[in-house]
DNA sequence: GCGCATACTTACTTTTTTGTTAGTACCTGA
DNA sequence: TCAGGTACTAACAAAAAAGTAAGTATGCGC
């Protein structure tokens, strides 16, 4: 649980305040948050959708970021009252106006990954696997 | 310490080779990196202006984070052999080429939270201290 | 030979994030 | 009445990130 008067808190919370990429990343960085969002582009899915399609993530992983993503207004959760329930997410305008902010970092990143693959080719050219 | 084989690690692994945007936060994300280049992104400098110029790091913290960014490529470390030390910091190409992203981020970073502030105006509309 | 300045290291603690496991609630159809 | 499907929740444990405090090396000027 977050304790709002460690220095590690305090350093947090000033960060966000001056710098917008910090802001940025304390909503949109995290371990799941940018695959999720990703998913969420291209339409709405449900949280069973969304469990199967991210490889990896545990259940409470993805609903605690599920909670973080809603709180900050990126996504919305809609309830079907059914039996079995049925809840679906979608982006909201805010979740798709990150949409070319996500395209860019996603970019960046693979660029230097391709970058770094070419730089380890070996003698005959041919990238490691 | 990292643990090479918690499923921590391994997810985290996983998720940097198979999303870009996992990745590219592995290197410019955490606490105190996107700060530094910003700083960088304007000149070389020197380390103990780097640590005057950002508030609430700590030496180690800061010592650290330019190391990570300097194996990742971001940054480059220039030593003259003086005394007392003298020890600069200079953004590559790699890392100069981050600079449209971070700008990116910051932007959208920096409307969320004017648009927050506005939404959060009194009645007479004046946003608060 | 002692303190000063710079750029770090090291050992250790605290805080935060992530993962594991075992539940809960609800109605349905067999 | 009992398993099945869906979308969670809660208690706890492990790992990672961040912070604290004290120390190191070097040559210079006094």
């Amino acid at each position: 649980m977050r304790k709002i008067n460690s220095t590690n808190a305090l350093n947090e919370a000033q960060l966000i305040r001056n710098c917008g990429v910090v802001h940025a990343l304390s909503i949109i960085g995290g371990r799941w948050k940018p695959t999720i969002l990703f998913n969420l582009l291209y339409g709405k899915m449900r949280y069973n959708e969304l469990l199967k399609s991210i490889p990896g993530v545990s259940e409470r992983m993805l609903i605690a970021q599920l909670r973080e993503l809603e709180q900050h207004g990126l996504i919305r959760r809609i309830v079907y009252p059914e039996v079995p329930p049925k809840v679906e997410y979608e982006l909201t305008t805010l979740g798709k106006s990150a949409g070319p902010m996500l395209q860019g970092i996603s970019d960046w990143g693979n660029k230097l990954r391709n970058k770094k693959t070419a730089t380890t080719k070996n003698a005959a050219g041919i990238a490691p696997a």
